[in-house]
RNA sequence: GGGCCCGUGGCUCAGCCUGGUCAGAGCGCCCGCCUGAUAAGCGGGAGGUCCGGGGUUCGAAGCCCCGCGGGCCCA
C-alpha cells in the first residue's frame, strides 16, 4: 500500500514561524511518541557521562538565572547525548535548611524559636517542612520542563531522602575517623530573636544601612600619666568584652600631644589618620614622635570597664596578653584610628587574633542577646549602647560620641541586627586538608574559563574550618551521640544506629529494645514509625557504646553540606554501591559564579574528607542575569522578569538560543527583549528558508535518497555552502567543548543569516524557478537539503523544538530516525571543505557589497544593468575569484561584464606606516616625511624596483610597499574600496541598458498590480500603458519580453484601461485587464 | 582591605591570548532597494576620546603599571 505523503517532504503546516505553536506541536509529538525515553534507550550502551546537577534550593519559583543555568545544562546534555554518551541526567533539589523553616514558621504563625517545640512540636513542624519542600519541588519541576529541559524529572535526587541523609552520616563518620570533625568555640553571626547561629551565606546580602553609635574612646596606658590609646567603635556594647587593642605591625603610629578641655594629653593614633581623627573629634594637636606599630606590642592599658565587669580583673591576672596592644595584619587605615578595639568573643578577626595571643573568647551574653553578668546584666546589648556611652563619658574616657550610617548585617528573616557571639559548634577541619584540595584540584579538574581556577584556589586558601552545626530542626541530623562523660560516637548508617540502640524514648517514655536486630526493628517501627532519619525520629534513640549510654547532640547539619556530598549521595552511596563504582566522579558540573566558593568548594572539601580526592572533572561557571540596564532584578526595583513570561511571549527556542547567545557565559547577562527579538528574527529567517525549500521540494516530490550526489552538477555556490556548513560543524563543536557557548551560537547565527539565507538562497533563487527535473535544480535542492540535515543536528541541543519540527518534514522521511534528537552529532566531512572557495566567495561578497555601494552613489538602481564593472587588485585570490565566480558577480551586480583590470588615473603618494615601521624602526618618521614630499615619479620608479635615497645624510632603501597610492578617477567610473582592492562601476548608460532597466521597472509594476488584483499565476491579462514618448520608444522593443514575464496577451500603448494605477516614478499610467 | 572578572558608537555585544588591514556586528535612527520566503527580506549612511593616566614599542583597543566605575567572592 502506498501512503500518500509518506516518505516525502510535505507542504509545511505553518507558513509563518510561531514559536508557541511549533513548540506545542513538538511537545505533543515527543510526549505521544515517548521520544525522551527512546533517546535515553538509544545511548544505553554508550560510554558513561556523569553530569551532576547542582541542586537548586526549593524556594518555589525559578528565576531567569535558574533558567539560564538549566538551559546551559540541557544544551550540554543533549550535545553529549548526540555524541553518543550515555549521559546521567538526574536533576537534584536542595530541600533542607532555614529558609524553609522560616516559611513554615510564618505559615504556622510562629513567632520565636521556642514556639516550634512548645506550640507545634518538632514532629509536626518537620512534616510541614517536608510538605512544603515537596510541593515546591513539584512546582519547579514544571517550570524546568517548560524550558524544554530533558532530565529525569520522575526520579530527581532529593536531599531529604533516607539514603541521602545516610550518605551525609557516612561522610561525617569518615571525617570523624580521620580526625577532621571537631567541636570548638567560634564566633558566629547570631540572631538574638531566632536564637541560632547563622551561616555566612545566610548573612550574605543582608547587610543593610543602619544608624549606629560612632564613638572614640581613650584607653589609659598603664604607668603613664595622661597617655592614651585612642580607639574607635560602632559597637559600644562589645566594650565590656574588650581584651586587647590591635595595631598593624608595619604601619607608622604617632604619639600626639593634644589640648583637651581637661588639659594636655598624649594620644596614640596611626600617623596617617592623625589629621582626620583630630578634625573629627574637634581637638588640636601635634605629633610628638612616630614609631612602627610593632614597637607597641605588649603595651598594657587599663580596661575602661574593669570595675563594672569583674571578670576582666581575672582575665588580667590569668592571661598574659589581656589588656595589651597586640599585632594584627587585618588592621586597616580606612576608618577609625588605626588601633582596633579587640573583643575575641564578638568578632571574627578579633577571635582569630585573640586565639593567636591565647586570649579567651569572652562573650557574656545569653541566647537572646542579654548580658549575663556585670553592670548591665539582663539588659539587651543594643539597649545598653547609650548607657555605656553615657557611663564612659562620666568616667572621662569618652572622647567623642556621634552616629554613623553604615552597613550592618541583619537577620534576613526578622530584620533584627545580628550579633557576633562565641558559641560551641561542630567543625570540619578543612584547614587540615586545604593543601590536598588544591593539589587534587590542580591535578584533576579542568575549569571553564580557566582563570576561575585561580579564583577558586584563592578561595580555598582563604577558607577556614567549616562550621557545620546548626541549632535548628529541618536538616540532616548531626549523627553525633554523646555520653554524659563527654565521650562521642559517630553513627554512620541507619543499620548501625539500630544495632547500637539500647532504647528509644517516645513521648518521654523510655522503651527498652530487644537484642536481635530484626526484633529491634520491629519494636522501633511499631513505637516510632518507619525509618525517617530526620528529627525527631533520630532524637529518640539511646545507643550504648563502650558500656555507656549516649544521646544524640541536638544540632542539625549546615544545609550546604547536603549539596556538598551530592556527587555520591545522589547515587545513594554507600547504601548502594553499584552506581557509585560505575559513575563517580562526575564528568561535568556548571553553576553560577557565586558557587565558586560555595558548591564548587563544598563538594571538593567534602570529597577530599571522604575520599581523598575531588568529585568532578570538568567545571564551568556562568554569570548572573541582570536587567537591561545592568541592575539586579529585585522585587523592590520591580524589574523582575519571570521565565514563564519570556516563554509565553517569545517561545522556548528563542529564549534558549538567546540565553546562550547574548554574552559569554561567564559574564553577566543583561536580559534584553530586543536581543531576544533579534534571535527570533534569526529563527524566523531559518523558518523562511525552510518554507521556501519545503514548498518547492514538496511540489517536485524531491527525494534525496534517489539522487547520487557524486553525479549531481553542483555549482560553485553549492559547493561553497556545503563547505561552509562543514566548517560550521567544527566551529560549533569547538565552541561547546571549550565552553565558548556564545561563540558557537554566534557562528550558527551568522551561518543562518549571512551565509544560508542572505547569500546562498539569494544565489540559487532563479534555479528553483525552473520547472522540469533539471539536474541544476536538483543539485540546488540536494544542497539545501544537505545543509538542513547538518544544521538541524547542530541546532538540536540549542533550539530543540524548531529543529525537530523542520527535521520531521525535511529529513525524517529519508533518515529512518524518528527524531532529530536520536541523530548523531554531525561529523565534519573533510571532502566538502574547500577553504579556497570559501575565501573566494568571501571576496565575491565583498565585491558585491562595494559594487552595490558604488551603484548607490552613482544612483543606478540594481534593476538597471551596467556596462561593466572593473576590479582592480593585486590579490591572487581576488583574481581567481573574479574568474571562477564571474557568473555570480555579473548576476548579483547586474553587470554585462565583470573583469580584473587597471584603471588609469591621477595619483597621490602617501607613506605606508604599517610597512615603514617594522622596516625603519626609529627612522620611520623621517622616511615618511620624505615620501610625502615626493610626486608620482617615485611611484613609477618603485614599480621598477626598490630605490636608494639619502635623507639627512643617511641612506635608506625604499620599497614599493612603503607607499600608498591615492588616485583621481575618470568621470564615467565610480569607485569603491574593498578589502583587497577597488571596484569600479562604469556609469555609462547606453540605450540598450536603459531599455533593459526600464523594461524591468514596468514588469515589476505590472506584477505588483497582478498581485493587488490577487490574480492566479496562470491568469492572462491585457496591458495598456500611457507614458512619455521616450519611454514608449524604449519599451517598444521589449514588448515580447514584457508579455512573457507578466503573462500578458497584449501590451498596447494607449489609454490605460481596466485596473489602472499611476506610477509617477516611471511617468506612466498602467492598466491591466484580466482576459477570460 | 584582598583575589578574580568586566568597562569598545544611543543600546547589547565581537575583537584583546598570537600588537600593524583605515575599529566590527546587531538593535535603534536616516536614506534607499527588492517584491515567484512577502504583515517578510536586503543594501547604504550617519554615529566611537576603544573608562582615564602613564609606560613598553617605529606602532597599542590589544602588552605592562597606576587610577576610576561595575560584578562575584573573601575579609
Amino acid at each position: 500500500m502506498l501512503l500518500e505523503g509518506f516518505g516525502m517532504i510535505r507542504e509545511p503546516e505553518f507558513r509563518e514561524y510561531d514559536a508557541g505553536k511549533v513548540e506545542e506541536k513538538v511537545e505533543r509529538f515527543w510526549r505521544e511518541n515517548d521520544i525522551y525515553s527512546k533517546v535515553r534507550e538509544s545511548r544505553k550502551n554508550g560510554p558513561k557521562y556523569y553530569f551532576l546537577d547542582g541542586p537548586p534550593y526549593v524556594s518555589g519559583a525559578i528565576h531567569l538565572g535558574t533558567a539560564w543555568n538549566k538551559i546551559i545544562k540541557d544544551m550540554v546534555i543533549r550535545f553529549r547525548t548526540m555524541q553518543g554518551y550515555n549521559v546521567r541526567r538526574q536533576p537534584g533539589f536542595d530541600m533542607h535548611g532555614l529558609p524553609i523553616e522560616v516559611k513554615v514558621e510564618q505559615a504556622l504563625g510562629l513567632k520565636i524559636k521556642k514556639d516550634i517545640e512548645e506550640k507545634i512540636g518538632v514532629d509536626e513542624f518537620i512534616k510541614k517542612c517536608k510538605e512544603f519542600a515537596l510541593n515546591n519541588l513539584k512546582v519547579m519541576t514544571e517550570q524546568f520542563k517548560m524550558l524544554g529541559v530533558w532530565m529525569d524529572w520522575d526520579s530527581p535526587y532529593m536531599t531529604i531522602k533516607n539514603e541521602y541523609i545516610e550518605s551525609a552520616w557516612f561522610t561525617l563518620k569518615r571525617a570523624w575517623e580521620k580526625g577532621l570533625l571537631e567541636k570548638d568555640k567560634r564566633v558566629l553571626h547570631w540572631c538574638p530573636r531566632c536564637e541560632t547561629a547563622l551561616a555566612e551565606h545566610e548573612v550574605r546580602g543582608e547587610y543593610k544601612i543602619r544608624k549606629d553609635p560612632s564613638i572614640y574612646v581613650k584607653f589609659p596606658v598603664e604607668g603613664k600619666d595622661r597617655e592614651y590609646l585612642l580607639i574607635w567603635t560602632t559597637t559600644p556594647w562589645t566594650l565590656p568584652a574588650n581584651l586587647a587593642v590591635t595595631v598593624h605591625p608595619e604601619y607608622e603610629y604617632a604619639r600626639v600631644r593634644v589640648e583637651t578641655e581637661s588639659g594636655e594629653e598624649h594620644w596614640i593614633i596611626a600617623e596617617a589618620l592623625v589629621d582626620r581623627v583630630l578634625a573629627d573629634v574637634g581637638v588640636k594637636g601635634e605629633i610628638v614622635e612616630t614609631f612602627k606599630g610593632e614597637e607597641l606590642e605588649g603595651l598594657r592599658y587599663i580596661h575602661v570597664l574593669v570595675d563594672e565587669y569583674p571578670a576582666q580583673k581575672e582575665f588580667r591576672e590569668k592571661y598574659e596578653w589581656a589588656h595589651r596592644v597586640i599585632l594584627g595584619e587585618h588592621v586597616t587605615l580606612g576608618e577609625g584610628t588605626g588601633l582596633v578595639h579587640t573583643a575575641p568573643g564578638h568578632g571574627e578577626e578579633d577571635f582569630e587574633i585573640g586565639r593567636k595571643y591565647g586570649l579567651p573568647a569572652y562573650s557574656p551574653l545569653d541566647d537572646e542577646g542579654r548580658y549575663t553578668e556585670g553592670r548591665w546584666r539582663g539588659v539587651y546589648v543594643k539597649d545598653a549602647d547609650p548607657e555605656i556611652i553615657e557611663h564612659l563619658n562620666e568616667k572621662g574616657y569618652l572622647v567623642k560620641a556621634g552616629e554613623i550610617e553604615h552597613k550592618y548585617p541583619h537577620c534576613w528573616r526578622c530584620k533584627t541586627p545580628l550579633l557576633f557571639r562565641a558559641t560551641d559548634q561542630w567543625f570540619l577541619k578543612v584547614s587540615k586538608v586545604k593543601d590536598q584540595i588544591i593539589r587534587e584540584n590542580d591535578e584533576k579538574v579542568t575549569w571553564y574559563p580557566d582563570w576561575v581556577k585561580i579564583r577558586f584556589d584563592n578561595g580555598v586558601r582563604d577558607s577556614g574550618d567549616w562550621v557545620i552545626s546548626r541549632q535548628r530542626y529541618w536538616g540532616v541530623p548531626l549523627p553525633i551521640w554523646q555520653a554524659d562523660d563527654g565521650e562521642i560516637y559517630l553513627v554512620g548508617s541507619f543499620r548501625e544506629l539500630i544495632e547500637l540502640s539500647a532504647a528509644i524514648e517516645v513521648n518521654g517514655e523510655r522503651i527498652e529494645l530487644p537484642e536481635s536486630y530484626e526484633e529491634k526493628l520491629k519494636v522501633i517501627e511499631e513505637k516510632l514509625g518507619p525509618e525517617d532519619l530526620h528529627r525527631p525520629y533520630v532524637d529518640a534513640f539511646i545507643i550504648k557504646v563502650n558500656g555507656k549510654e549516649m544521646r544524640r547532640v541536638k544540632d542539625v547539619v549546615d544545609v550546604w553540606f547536603d549539596s556538598g556530598i551530592a556527587s555520591w549521595a545522589s547515587l545513594d552511596y554507600p547504601r548502594n554501591t553499584e552506581l557509585f563504582e560505575k559513575l563517580w566522579p562526575a564528568d561535568f558540573i556548571v553553576e553560577g559564579e557565586d558557587q565558586v566558593t560555595k558548591w564548587f568548594y563544598s563538594q571538593q572539601a567534602a570529597s577530599v574528607i571522604a575520599f581523598d580526592t575531588v568529585p568532578y572533572r570538568k567545571v564551568a561557571m556562568h554569570g548572573y542575569v541582570l536587567d537591561e540596564k545592568g541592575d539586579k532584578m529585585s522585587k523592590s526595583l520591580g524589574n523582575i522578569i519571570r521565565p514563564e513570561e519570556v516563554v509565553q511571549k517569545e517561545g522556548r527556542d528563542p529564549f534558549r538560543f538567546y540565553m546562550l547567545w547574548a554574552t559569554n557565559p561567564w559574564e553577566n547577562l543583561r536580559f534584553s527583549w530586543k536581543g531576544l527579538e533579534q534571535v527570533k528574527r534569526m529563527l524566523n529567517i531559518l523558518w523562511n528558508v525552510y518554507i521556501l525549500s519545503a514548498t518547492y521540494m514538496s511540489l517536485d516530490r524531491f527525494d534525496p535518497t534517489k539522487l547520487n550526489p557524486e553525479e549531481l552538477p553542483f555549482r560553485e555556490e553549492d559547493r561553497w555552502i556545503l563547505s561552509k556548513v562543514n566548517s560550521l560543524v567544527e566551529d560549533v563543536g569547538k565552541g561547546i567543548e571549550g565552553f565558548y557557548l556564545s561563540r558557537a551560537t554566534r557562528m550558527m547565527y551568522n551561518f543562518i543569516v549571512e551565509d544560508f539565507s542572505r547569500w546562498y538562497v539569494r544565489l540559487i533563487r532563479k534555479r528553483l524557478w525552473v520547472e522540469s527535473d533539471d539536474p541544476d535544480k536538483l543539485a540546488a535542492y540536494y544542497t539545501l537539503w544537505k545543509v538542513f540535515d547538518v544544521l538541524l543536528r547542530l541546532m538540536a541541543p540549542f533550539t530543540p523544538y524548531i529543529a525537530e519540527e523542520i527535521y520531521q518534514n525535511m529529513i525524517r522521511p529519508f533518515s529512518g530516525k524518528e527524531s532529530v534528537h536520536l541523530e548523531d552529532w554531525p561529523a565534519k566531512d573533510e571532502k566538502w571543505i574547500d577553504r579556497e572557495l570559501e575565501r573566494e566567495m568571501e571576496v565575491v561578497r565583498k565585491i558585491v557589497e562595494a559594487g552595490s555601494s558604488a551603484r548607490q552613489r552613482a544612483k543606478i538602481k540594481l534593476r538597471y544593468p551596467v556596462r561593466q564593472i572593473i576590479i582592480e587588485t593585486e590579490d591572487e585570490t581576488v583574481k581567481k575569484a573574479v574568474e571562477r565566480l564571474n557568473r555570480l558577480l555579473k548576476d548579483q551586480l547586474n553587470a554585462k561584464e565583470v573583469r580584473v583590470a587597471k584603471v588609469e588615473r591621477e595619483m597621490r603618494i602617501r607613506p605606508n606606516f604599517a610597512k615603514l615601521g617594522p622596516h625603519f624602526k626609529g627612522d620611520a618618521k623621517v622616511v615618511a616625511k620624505w615620501i610625502e614630499e615626493q610626486g608620482r615619479e617615485i611611484y613609477e620608479k618603485l614599480m621598477q624596483g626598490s630605490i636608494k635615497v639619502v635623507i639627512d645624510g643617511r641612506e635608506f632603501t625604499i620599497e614599493r610597499e612603503h607607499i600608498i597610492v591615492e588616485e583621481q578617477l575618470p568621470d564615467f567610473l565610480i569607485g569603491e574600496e574593498f578589502e583587497h582592492g577597488k571596484v569600479f562601476v562604469d556609469k555609462t548608460l547606453t540605450r540598450e541598458l536603459l531599455m533593459e532597466g526600464l523594461t524591468r521597472e514596468f514588469v515589476r509594476r505590472i506584477q505588483e498590480m497582478r498581485k493587488r488584483l490577487d490574480l492566479d499565476v496562470n491568469d492572462r491579462i491585457e496591458v495598456t500603458i500611457e507614458t512619455t514618448d521616450e519611454n514608449r520608444e524604449l519599451l517598444q522593443g521589449a514588448v515580447d519580453y514584457i508579455k512573457r514575464e507578466t503573462r500578458a496577451t497584449e501590451v498596447i500603448f494607449s489609454e490605460a484601461k481596466g485596473f489602472v494605477v499611476e506610477w509617477p516614478e516611471v511617468q506612466a499610467k498602467i492598466g491591466i485587464e484580466k482576459v477570460e
